[in-house]
DNA sequence: AACTGTATCAACCGCGAATTA
DNA sequence: ATAATTCGCGGTTGATACAGT
C-alpha cells in the first residue's frame, strides 16, 4: 500500500504566498493557536493550502519571534561549531540560535558561511588542504552549549564535557593517553578534536574515532562534511606534531 | 540595453519518526 | 500489534535578483 497524501494536492495553491494569504494565517493561528494539527489547519482558516505549507510558512516566517538580517559573527562561530561537531543537522543548530530557523541557517550555511570557512572556489582543485585554511574554523572557540541543556533525546547533543574546546595548557586524555596542549594548537587541530570523536568517516562511510578502538580506513582518505577529502596521514601527523603529551601515535587500528 | 551566469532564499518533496485509532 | 495519519526534518528545486560582459 502506497502512502496516502497530505492533502488534496489538485485543489491546493502552491508558490509564494500572498500578504492576504499571510494575513489569514497570522490571524487564525494568534486567534486559535495550530489546534495541534497542521493538517486540519488550512481548511479551518479558509486557506487552500497544504498543511505542510502552512507550517512552513509560519515556522519560517510569520511566527513573531523570527529573527531576520544578517548573521553575526557569534552566529557564525556557533553554527560553524556545531556543524563541526553534529554535521547537518539544522533544527539542533536552530534551536541554539534563537529567532533563527533551520531553513534560514541552512540556507546560509549552503550559499555563504561554507565558502567564507572553506575558502571554496568554483575549481574544486583550488581547495587548500586543512592546515593551510587559515581560518578553517572560526577563532577563538567558545562552548557552543550548555552542559544540562538536552540530555534524553535522541537527538542530544554532546555535553560540553564531550564537545571540546581544548584549551592550551589544559590536559585532555585521547586514547587514554594524557594529552597536554601547552604547545597551543592551532585552531584548525582544535576543531579537529570534535571531528575525533563524532564525524571523522573514511571514504567508504565507515565512522572513524580517534578516541575509541576500530576504524578501517581505506585511500588514507579522510572525508569531511561538504564532501572535502583530506589525507589521512598528513592530519595524524599534524595532529602529532601539536601535541606535546607522550603521545607517538595515534591508533586507529 | 540585452544577454548570460551566479547567488540567494522561499518553498516543495519525500522520508523516517512519532502518534493515534 | 498494526495500520493509518501526522509531524518534523534535511535535501533539493525554482523563481527572482544581481553582477558581469
Amino acid at each position: 500500500m502506497g502512502r496516502s497524501p497530505c492533502c488534496d494536492k489538485a485543489n491546493v495553491k502552491k508558490g509564494p504566498w500572498s500578504p492576504e494569504e499571510d494575513a489569514k494565517l497570522k490571524e487564525f493561528i494568534e486567534k486559535h493557536g495550530t489546534g495541534g494539527n497542521w493538517i486540519a489547519l488550512p481548511h479551518k482558516a479558509g486557506l487552500k493550502r497544504c498543511g505542510k505549507s502552512c507550517r512552513l510558512r509560519w515556522l519560517n516566517y510569520l511566527r513573531p519571534d523570527i529573527k531576520h538580517g544578517d548573521f553575526s559573527e557569534e552566529e557564525d562561530r556557533i553554527i560553524c561549531s556545531l556543524f563541526a561537531t553534529i554535521g547537518s543537522r539544522w533544527s539542533i543548530i536552530a534551536s541554539q540560535l534563537p529567532g533563527r530557523t533551520d531553513n534560514d541557517i541552512k540556507n546560509y550555511w549552503n550559499t555563504k558561511l561554507k565558502k567564507k570557512l572553506l575558502g571554496i572556489t568554483n575549481a574544486p582543485s583550488q581547495r587548500k588542504p586543512v592546515h593551510q585554511q587559515k581560518h578553517f574554523f572560526p577563532s577563538p572557540i567558545s562552548p557552543p552549549l550548555q552542559a544540562t541543556n538536552h540530555a534524553t533525546t535522541p537527538t542530544q547533543l554532546p555535553t560540553s564535557s564531550q564537545v571540546l574546546p581544548m584549551i592550551p595548557g589544559d590536559n585532555y586524555m585521547l586514547n587514554n593517553t594524557s594529552l597536554s596542549t601547552t604547545s597551543a594548537p592551532s585552531c584548525s587541530l582544535l576543531q579537529l578534536s570534535y571531528y575525533e570523536q563524532y564525524q571523522l568517516k573514511d571514504t567508504t562511510e565507515n565512522t572513524m574515532s580517534f578516541g575509541s578502538s576500530s576504524s578501517a580506513i581505506e585511500e588514507n582518505k579522510l572525508m569531511f562534511p561538504g564532501g572535502v577529502e583530506y589525507n589521512y596521514e598528513e592530519i595524524k601527523q599534524l595532529l602529532i606534531s601539536n601535541y606535546s603529551g607522550s603521545i607517538n601515535d595515534i591508533s586507529l587500528s
